[in-house]
RNA sequence: GGUCCGGUAGCUCAGCUGGAUAGAGCAACAGCCUUCUAAGCUGUGGGUCAUGCGUUCGAAUCGCAUCCGGAUCACCA
């Protein structure tokens, strides 16, 4: 419940009975007075200039001495200019933090058996190449939307479809056949999923070779060159044996395949990622292909001479889009219906969240169309969670430059950080290893999953592996470090035998940083909501960080365990306890884990 | 060129359903550990919110135009 939630209609009956009008909640703009000003919250006035048809000043005035007498929660108010300011009454503040001391789950609404079914998508990587940053934000961005997903009250399948099958899988399968030398994980000692994204390297770089001499030794254009390439030439003959189902190039496959996956859920364990269904592209790229020829026979779609198979988008101001290509081989699109025509035999689903970065933006626009041509219900309103991308201080990464920055390093990286800084700090001094590693662990992977969460999903972030990512500030390691000083706090209470009431007496008069953390405490219920309805995981973020900063302030300046005053100490720790539970709820729906003590 | 997204302090980012003097962190400088954890707190300096016009009592926020950056418009995925 939200202080606000009970002013509104309080200022719509100041109204009616000043002016005799109603107005509606939305024209209410009740928001917090600045820091500056003497008050909680502030009444924009200047929409009833009309209907007062006084100053501002006065208006102002008049409606803050009728709500002054008329509801008991405003003390006092003050007016500048067009701003009402109100001042409510410590008594108020004290019954919100009571209502949020009941709710163990405060701001979280569980789903029920009614509750729509939302299906995610994220992570979705190639079975080419190592997860790198990019997939990193991915995978987190999925994460957490899923959380705040669920806690706004819906049933959530979280979902990765494994692009294991296509031209680029060939590529690095040729390339281990040509060069490998036999070559396994075991044997090399490398992790499966680097091993094969070495062999997609060597590919592009024998390819690059290949073209190079075409185009000096027979003086073909780059474009006559790429298709005359032999290397090109056999991956594609690969790829029409691989459909077939030609039983070396599947076992092959099947090899290679392993080796990834086996790399990929040691990434996704320690990030602490996890699906609840996983699909395999090459499961259900026959579907699309079926689903596309049945479109092509209700003639919602079109063939041409060559026999390639298109849909026609001119209508809704885009282009023609292939389906399928002359040689009946699925692309992309016909992959992405397939996977939609299973999933939605598999569950029921009412809306479905792709979580794919913003340069496929015109994929899912196209998906978006096609799936409702096809009769999907959810195809129309599919979101696209489409996020920016990670870039270096030198620009984009890329793969063959080689600046692409690694998943499995830099969680390893970030954990000894976080070690190494632990001990100069003297954090991990009497604590057992398994302790030690834990809450280095907890603190490295939440400077990074925070530093990757805060920034706006849409916008592109900047990371410089050279400065790497910072333990103080706006950072996650800064929030971890004040839940655990709470933690420590309530320890401590509880040793000197203090024990919380589950009501506080409203008689106490607070002072103005106490209330202003209530104020802050109790929107966090707001924040989840509107995290849920934007996508916003980056909302969360910013959110706990801003409660956890007023909080250290509060913290410095005023005593919690060595205050004399009974009832005040008693409350103080139950403010506490309250941010702890807040934060550690928050970092949770981040996928961020808090320690106890660091 | 068409479409979409972005441009806020030296750097990384908040703020954007219009509201008061635009905020944090980092970096720089100066302070605070004999009280509950100093990964903390306090203070100082730092801004033409890309530019222009418009709407409005009021614009970083909304609209239009321009400039800059990115993405996309593939028989790649």
């Amino acid at each position: 419940m939200k202080i606000e939630d009970k002013l509104i209609p309080s200022v719509i009956g100041a109204l009616k009975a000043l002016y005799g009008e109603d107005i509606s909640a939305e024209k209410i703009q009740l928001q917090k007075t600045r820091k500056e000003f003497k008050g909680h919250l502030s009444l924009v006035v200047f929409p009833f200039l009309r209907m007062s048809k006084k100053g501002p000043e006065q208006t102002a005035t008049e409606i803050g001495e009728y709500l002054r007498s008329n509801d008991p929660d405003i003390e006092d108010f003050s007016v500048i200019k067009g701003f009402l300011n109100l001042i409510i009454a410590s008594s108020a503040w004290i019954n919100l933090l009571n209502d949020i001391h009941l709710e163990h789950q405060y701001g979280i609404t569980e789903p029920t058996d009614k509750s729509p079914l939302v299906m995610i998508e994220f992570s979705s990587p190639n079975t080419n190449k190592p997860l790198h940053l990019g997939h990193m934000r991915n995978n987190l961005l999925g994460n957490a939307l899923t959380n705040i997903i669920k806690a706004n009250g819906n049933k959530v399948v979280k979902t990765n479809i494994v692009n294991d099958r296509g031209i680029h899988i060939c590529k690095s399968m040729l390339a281990w056949k040509l060069y490998g030398n036999g070559e396994t994980p075991e044997s090399s000692g490398k992790k499966g999923d680097h091993l094969v994204g070495d062999y997609y390297v060597a590919f592009d770089q024998h390819y690059k070779a290949e073209v190079k001499q075409l185009m000096t030794e027979k003086g073909m254009t780059q474009e006559e060159a790429e298709a005359a390439s032999p290397l090109m030439q056999e991956a594609h003959h690969m790829l029409v044996k691989w459909e077939a189902g030609d039983p070396e190039v599947r076992a092959l496959w099947e090899k290679m395949n392993e080796w990834v996956y086996a790399g990929f859920d040691e990434t996704y364990r320690k990030m602490g990622i996890s699906f609840d269904k996983i699909y395999y592209e090459s499961n259900t790229y026959l579907e699309g292909k079926n689903k596309v020829l049945e479109g092509l026979s209700k003639g919602l779609f079109f063939k041409k001479e060559d026999g390639s198979v298109w849909a026609d988008l001119t209508d809704k101001g885009l282009d023609q889009k292939l389906l399928l290509r002359k040689d009946g081989t699925s692309v992309y699109m016909t992959q992405d219906i397939g996977t939609a025509e299973q999933r939605f035999k598999d569950y029921p689903i009412n809306k479905m969240i792709y979580v794919v970065g913003n340069e496929q933006n015109y994929h899912f626009q196209v998906l978006s169309i096609l799936l409702d041509k096809l009769g999907f219900e959810w195809g129309k309103d599919l979101v696209h969670f489409s996020y920016g991308m990670v870039e270096l201080p030198e620009g984009k990464m890329k793969s063959r430059e080689g600046t692409v920055v690694d998943a499995d390093d830099l969680v390893a990286e970030m954990i000894n950080t976080a070690k190494e800084t632990s001990q100069e700090l003297g954090k991990l001094d009497g604590l057992s290893p398994s302790e030690a590693d834990d809450i280095v662990r907890i603190v490295g992977l939440g400077a990074l999953k925070y530093f990757i969460l805060k920034v706006d999903a849409r916008k592109n972030m900047t990371f410089n592996p050279k400065e790497s990512i910072d333990f103080n500030g706006n950072t996650g390691p800064f929030i971890q470090y004040t839940y655990a000083r709470i933690r420590s706090v309530l320890r401590k209470a509880e040793e000197m035998d203090i024990t919380l009431p589950t009501e506080l007496p409203n008689d106490l008069q607070l002072s103005e940083k106490e209330e202003s953390l209530i104020q802050m405490l109790a929107d966090f219920a707001i924040t989840v909501r509107q995290a849920g309805t934007d996508y916003s995981p980056s909302t969360i973020a910013n959110y706990i960080y801003d409660l956890v900063k007023e909080y250290n302030q509060f913290y410095h300046d005023y005593s919690i365990l060595h205050e004399k005053d009974e009832d005040t100490r008693i409350f103080r720790i139950v403010l506490s306890a309250n941010i702890a539970k807040v934060v550690k709820l928050g970092m949770g729906l981040l996928g961020i884990e808090v320690p106890e003590r660091m």
